[in-house]
DNA sequence: TAGATTGTTAATCGATTAACAATC
DNA sequence: TAGATTGTTAATCGATTAACAATC
C-alpha cells in the first residue's frame, strides 16, 4: 500500500493554512473550510479538498475545530518529528531565519552555523557559531539532513560543494546563485525575483484596467 | 487586442532561468532550450513553449544567443523600466535584501527604508534609513509603488497599515505573519514555510525508495 | 548528409471548479 | 425547518508532455 506523494501545490499551501488559521484570535474555536478560503483568496472546494486529504474531516455546520486543525497540519508536513541542520553564513538573513524557527515549530532542529568567524561565539538566540573549518568534525559528530546555504552569491558553490562533502543530502539555498548538485542530492532553491515578478505583474495588471 | 496575462507558474519560473544563463562562463555564447531544461530539470518542450512566449526565436542547431535572451527575458520582466519601493524594518532579512537589489538588476528601486532609529543614517549599501514617523511625509514626496514589510511578525499587521494609511497599493510581505489588505491593495506574501515543507518531502520521498 | 535543434499540433495529465446530495 | 456546512462525483480548464515536421 502507498499513498501518493502530496502535490507540490498542496504543499505550499498547507503552511499558508497554518499561518492563517494561527493568526486567528484565541477565542476562535471553530474555523470552515469556507470562511478559511475566502479569507486567503482560495476556491472554497478546493480548501475543501485540502483539508480532506490531512485530517479526517469537520462537523457538518460548524466546520473544523482550530485546534484539531492546527494539528492535523502540523502532523501532516512533519513538524513534530525534528529534521537536523546546519547553516553556513551567519548574518542577515540567516538571524531573521533563525527567529523564524525559533518562533514557527516547524520541526527544523537548526543545530549551528558556520562562517568566517575565528572564534566560537553564540548568536541572541542561542545558535553556537563556529569556524567553517570545523564543519567537517561537527557533520562527523551528528546526524545532519538539511545544509542551510545563507552566505553571497560569489561562495555559494562552494558552501554547497563543502555541505554535500560532510556527507550531507539535502540542501536549502537561500542564496540568490543557481547550484548545481550531484543527483543523489536533493536541492531546494528559493527565489525572491519569482516573488517579485509575480507582485509586479498584478500591479501591472489593476492598473491597465 | 489584449495580450493575455503570463501564468503564475511561468513568471516564477523565467527568473530562475535567468539565473541559471546569468551564471553561465562569460565565455558561452549559444544556450539551446534543451540544455537549458536539463540544467533545471524541466521538460524540453516546457522550456522551449517559455521562451517562445518571451523572445523572437532561436536558432535551429544552435539554440539561443545568451545575451539576447537575457535581454528578452528582462524585457519582458520589466526589469528595465524601475518600480519605486519603500521598506520597513532595516535589519537583518532586508539587509540581505537590498544586498540582492543592488546585485541582481530586478527593476526594483528601493529608495528609503524606515525602522525605530531616531536619527537618520545611511546603510552600508547607501540606503537611507530614516524614523518610522516620517513615512507619511516622505511618501508624499515621493511616488512609491511597493511597500516592503521585514518587521517582526508581531508588527506587521500595523506597518501594514501603515503603508497603505500612506497611499501605497502593493505590499511586498516578507514576515512570517498573515496580512489583511483592502481589496484595492494588492498583497504578495513570501512564506518561507512552502519551501521547507517542499523540500522536507522531497527528503521523505528519497529515503522511502 | 546527419544530427541537433526549433516550433507546432495533438494528447495527456493533473488541478481546479461546478453541481449536487447529505446532514447537523 | 432553513441555512450553513461537508464531502463527493462529474465537468472544465490549464499546464505539461508526446509526437512530429521543419531546418540549419
Amino acid at each position: 500500500m502507498k499513498t501518493k506523494a502530496p502535490s507540490e501545490r498542496l504543499l505550499a499551501r498547507l503552511p499558508i493554512y497554518l499561518t492563517y488559521i494561527k493568526s486567528l484570535p484565541d477565542s476562535t474555536v471553530n474555523i470552515s473550510a469556507t470562511k478559511l478560503a475566502s479569507a486567503l483568496g482560495y476556491g472554497d472546494v478546493l480548501v475543501r479538498k485540502d483539508l480532506a486529504k490531512i485530517s479526517d474531516g469537520g462537523r457538518r455546520k460548524l466546520g473544523y475545530v482550530r485546534q484539531d486543525l492546527i494539528r492535523d497540519i502540523e502532523l501532516f508536513l512533519d513538524y513534530n518529528s525534528a529534521t537536523t541542520a546546519v547553516i553556513v553564513g551567519v548574518d542577515r538573513i540567516s538571524l531573521s531565519l533563525t527567529d523564524y524557527f525559533y518562533l514557527e515549530h516547524t520541526g527544523l532542529n537548526l543545530l549551528a552555523g558556520f562562517d568566517l568567524s575565528s572564534s566560537i561565539h553564540e548568536t541572541e538566540k542561542g545558535l553556537p557559531v563556529y569556524a567553517i573549518d570545523q564543519l567537517d568534525a561537527y557533520c562527523n559528530n551528528y546526524d545532519i539532513s538539511i545544509g542551510i546555504i545563507a552566505v553571497p552569491k560569489a561562495r555559494a558553490q562552494e558552501a554547497c560543494d563543502r555541505l554535500i562533502a560532510c556527507g550531507i543530502h539535502a540542501i536549502w539555498n537561500l542564496s540568490p546563485a543557481h547550484l548545481t548538485v550531484p543527483s543523489h542530492v536533493v536541492l531546494q532553491s528559493t527565489n525572491w525575483g519569482s516573488s517579485l515578478a509575480s507582485l509586479r505583474m498584478q500591479i501591472k495588471a489593476r492598473t491597465q484596467i
